[in-house]
DNA sequence: CCGTAGGAGTTGACGCATCAACTCTAGGCA
DNA sequence: TGCCTAGAGTTGATGCGTCAACTCCTACGG
């Protein structure tokens, strides 16, 4: 189907600079959430998810819809943020036994000074540090790659 | 020091497809790995690594500072991959005691198969997918992106 | 010769991520 | 009514990744 001839040492090159670029901003980005906050990327993504839904709250399948994670890695994560008291599971529905996700009122604090502190983190990394040209380029390759790698597990 | 002002919207969801590229194209080439070699993408690196030593054996932290992993992060990933029957742990010198890693018979035919098949779906799903502009423009992104954020941390 | 500082490597604990197996409930249908 | 299947959610096992604490050797200084 496709050439099969190894890649060329440019081409790991590239490869290899592009994968340790990317390493070193989420390292970074992760570590200043963790010392600043003590709030792990993981804790930041759920909190974001559910700030988001205001005061509604989420099912379980919703979260990892929205996170596009897998629902068993959304149970632990949820069950290590219950025990350090960042949400909490409810009753879903009259007498139907579904849980719903709701943030406490320690979650709803976390959550919104990471998003400042992450939002700040962000800028500094990563968003200052592109020519608005950069920018949309990045943009415009990332909408490409998420339709070109996204739409083939949507098979039924 | 910085202004401290929310992200923005769009910035946000630039962040946020950003990010989701990259996962789903970590995630694609991690899986392929998976499945056709049965090589997770750490025992990847180091297998690739030790490979470019030749025959020559290296020390824990000539891995270390090679992959850009923690010292003790190599240790764990060696302890797993000996058990797989992948690298040896051997003498190092004349009567010293250091460690000296190097790759079994197994662990060469891992590697020189998993470069190949690696190497494949790195230029599918990556490589093949850029216009030569697209490329050399993300090289130049990730080549910036490492001189800023590796060098603060060579500090003595 | 002793002891002490520092570097190399390992280990343990814990959180993140994934896969497979399990439980429970609801809804459909004989 | 009673079974039975499908979907939602949970749990367990295992590997990855990080931090801190530990061991063991080596080198240096008295």
């Amino acid at each position: 189907m496709t050439e099969t001839q190894p890649l060329e040492p440019e081409e790991w090159e590239f490869w290899d600079v592009w994968m340790r670029a990317q390493r070193l901003l989420t390292r970074e980005l992760e570590r200043g959430l963790q010392r600043t906050c003590d709030i792990s990327k993981a804790e930041f993504s759920v909190l974001v998810t559910l700030w988001q839904a205001g005061r509604r709250e989420m099912r379980v399948g919703e979260l990892s819809e929205s996170l596009d994670w897998d629902k068993s890695r959304v149970a632990h994560q949820l069950t290590r943020m219950e025990k350090r008291g960042f949400v909490e599971r409810t009753q879903y529905g009259a007498d139907g036994r579904r849980a719903g996700i709701g943030l406490t009122s320690e979650g709803r604090r976390a959550a919104q000074s990471a998003i400042l502190v992450h939002g700040n983190n962000i800028r500094r990394h990563f968003l200052d540090s592109l020519t608005p040209g950069q920018a949309s380029f990045l943009r415009a390759w990332s909408e490409q790659a998420v339709d070109r790698l996204d739409s083939p597990t949507q098979l039924p």
